[in-house]
DNA sequence: GCGCCCAATTGGAACGTTCCAACCAAAAAC
DNA sequence: GTTTTTGGTTGGAACGTTCCAATTGGGCGC
C-alpha cells in the first residue's frame, strides 16, 4: 500500500504539502498542487482512514441496531441510514441483534472498540441497557422509530403512535368491530409496550377491553406490518376470511402492504425521512461533541386498503 | 477515553504486560494478571480497534454489496454476512448500491479508504468494474450467488441457476405451457444475464423461444421473487388471474413465497448459508493474505406452490 | 558461590496520519 | 537598507496500539 509519504517523495515535498493538497487546508502553491495530485494518480494512493481516524480521534463511522433486517421497515431504516451517512462521509456498522440482549451487548463492544461517532436504535429488547451503556461513553444515540425515553441525553426520531392507534381504533370502531385484539412479539419489541398502550387508551375512551385472538376478536391490530401479514396468513390456514371474518391493521406502511393480493390496512410512516432525519442530528451532535437531545414526533396518515370491513353479523 | 497506558499505570505494569494479558500472547504471572484485570475493570477500558488496525495493518471489517436490502433474499443474506462476521470479530460495512456505478464506485472508494480486509459481492451493475479495482488493490473478493466470472482471483458462491431453470422450465413445459416469458430488471442485474441464458437454453432444448409478457404469454418466470410478486400484482391489476390466466415462478424462496395469499411456485436457494460460506472463505483468505480462488455451486430445488397451473384452453 | 536458564517484564520503535510551531524567501513597508 | 509581512513549505511530535529485543531476578545444577 502506497503511503502519504510515498506520494510526498515522488512529488518531491513533505508530507505535510501532501496532506494539504488532499484536505485543502492550506495554502499551496498551483504548481505544487499539480505535481503532488498527479503523484497521487500515478501511485493511485488513498488515503488510510485508519490512521487519520487515530490522530483525529474520531472514526467516522456510526452503528445502527435493527431487530430484523429482513423486515421491510427496517431495511428501509438500514437504507436511509446508510444513504444519509455514506453522503456525509460515515460509515455505517449494522447489527442485525433480534433483540437478544446478548447481541445487543456484543454489538456494543465492539462498537466501543471500534469508537463508533454515534449509535441509531431502530428497535431493542424490552428492558434494553444498550443506550445506557453507550451514552455512559459519551456516544450520542438516537432512537428511530421506538418510542419516547426518560432519559434525556437520547434523541428521539418518532412518529405519533398514540394518535395512530387513536385513527385505527375508530376506523374500526366505526365499522362496528367491539371485539378487537392486538398482536405484537412482547418478549422482545420494546416498542410494542407502547403501541399497547395507546391501543388500549383508545379502546377504553369508547369502553372496551383489548381481547385475546383466539377469543372471538372481529378485528386484530398488529404491531406492524409483517406481524398483520402472518397474522393474515395464520387466520387464513385456520379457515378464517380477511376480512369477511376479521379485520386486521398493520403498521408502518412496507411496500408489500399495498399488492394486489395482501391490501393491507395500515399506517404510514417514513422510514426513509426519518433516517435521514436521525442520521443528521446524530452526525451534528458527534461533530460538536455532545449528546443529541432534540426529539420528534412525526405525523402518521392512516390508509384504508381492504383488509378492514364490518365484522360479521 | 482511557488508554491502555492508563490501565498499565493503575496497576503498577507496563504497557506491554497489559497488552500481553489482553491478547493472551505472552507468560504473565497469575498476580499480576489479576491485578490488570482488576483495573481494567474499574476503568471499563476498551481497547481501541482503531489503534489496532493500524498497527497490525487489518481493519477486521469487510464490505458487503448488495443491491436492494428491501429485497428479503438480500436482506438474508446481509443478515447471514453480518452473523458469521461478527462471530469472527469482524466489522461489516454495508452498501446498498442499487447497482448503480457510480454508488459502486463510491463505495469502494471508501472501503479502499478503510482497508477492509474484504468484500462479498452480492449483486452489481452489468459491466461493474468494482471486482477489479478491490482486486487490483490486493483485496479479496467472493462473490455471491450472482454468478461465474473469468477472472480468476476472485471467489465464486452461488447456485446452480442453469439446473434451476432447467427444472422450472420442465415443470410448466410439462404443464402444457409452450409460451413462456422471462422477466427481469436487465438494466442492472449483473446475474439476470446468466439466469436469462439458463431460461433460453431450457427452451431450446424443446424447440421453443421466450417470448415478450404482453405477447400472450401464459407462463412468466421471474429473476427473483420480489419480481414474480410484483409481475403477479401487475397481472392482476390488468384483471388477469394467476395461475388460471398465467402461470408465474420466482426464484431464492423468500419467506413470503409460501404465504397464504401468494403460494408462489419458486426455486430455493439458501442465502444464509451461502454469506456463511462466503465470510468463512473471505476470512480464511485474508489472514493468509491471497486471494479466493475457491469456487463452489449450490444445488437448488424446486418448490411447486399455486401460482403455476396449466394454461388457459 | 558461580554461572545459567527460564519465566516474567519492560522500553522503544514502528504503523500512517494530522497539527503546530518554525522556517524561508521574496515582496512590501518604512 | 533594514524590518515586517505574507505566501509556501517543512520537520517532528502526537494518536494508542503491537512487537521485538533487551533486561531482571530467582531457582537450580554442580
Amino acid at each position: 500500500m502506497t503511503t502519504l509519504m510515498d506520494v510526498a517523495e515522488r512529488a518531491g515535498v513533505s508530507k505535510s504539502t501532501v496532506s494539504n493538497v488532499i484536505r485543502g487546508t492550506a495554502m499551496v502553491a498551483e504548481e505544487t498542487r499539480a505535481r503532488v495530485e498527479r503523484a497521487i494518480a500515478e501511485t493511485g494512493y488513498h488515503p488510510n482512514a485508519i490512521a487519520r481516524s487515530l490522530k483525529a480521534r474520531t472514526s467516522s463511522a456510526i452503528g445502527i441496531v435493527v431487530p430484523d433486517l429482513t423486515n421491510p421497515f427496517y431495511a428501509q431504516l438500514a437504507v436511509g441510514v446508510e444513504r444519509a451517512a455514506s453522503a456525509l462521509g460515515y460509515a455505517v456498522l449494522t447489527a442485525h441483534t433480534e433483540c437478544l440482549p446478548s447481541t445487543e451487548e456484543d454489538a456494543a463492544r465492539a462498537w466501543l472498540e471500534r469508537r463508533v461517532d454515534g449509535v441509531i436504535i431502530g428497535g431493542m429488547s424490552l428492558a434494553s441497557n444498550l443506550p445506557r451503556v453507550l451514552l455512559d461513553r459519551d456516544v450520542p444515540v438516537v432512537l428511530a422509530s421506538l418510542g419516547e425515553s426518560d432519559d434525556p441525553r437520547l434523541g428521539v426520531i418518532d412518529h405519533d403512535d398514540a394518535g395512530a392507534m387513536e385513527a385505527i381504533v375508530e376506523h374500526l370502531y366505526s365499522l362496528g368491530h367491539r371485539r378487537l385484539a392486538f398482536v405484537s412479539d412482547h418478549l422482545r419489541e420494546h416498542a410494542g409496550e407502547r403501541r399497547f398502550l395507546g391501543f388500549k387508551k383508545a379502546l377504553k375512551k369508547r369502553r372496551l377491553v383489548p381481547i385475546a385472538i383466539d377469543d372471538g376478536a372481529t378485528a386484530v391490530v398488529a404491531h406492524n406490518d409483517m406481524q398483520a401479514i402472518a397474522t393474515i396468513d395464520r387466520l387464513e390456514r385456520r379457515g378464517l376470511h380477511v376480512p369477511d371474518d376479521v379485520s386486521v391493521v398493520g403498521f408502518d406502511d412496507v411496500p408489500l402492504a399495498a399488492h394486489n393480493r395482501i391490501q393491507l390496512t395500515t399506517v404510514r410512516s417514513d422510514a426513509i425521512e426519518m433516517s435521514r432525519k436521525a442520521v443528521d442530528l446524530l452526525v451534528r451532535a458527534a461533530r460538536e461533541g455532545r449528546h443529541v437531545s432534540h426529539r420528534e414526533l412525526h405525523d402518521v396518515t392512516l390508509i384504508v386498503r381492504a383488509t378492514t370491513a364490518r365484522p360479521p353479523q
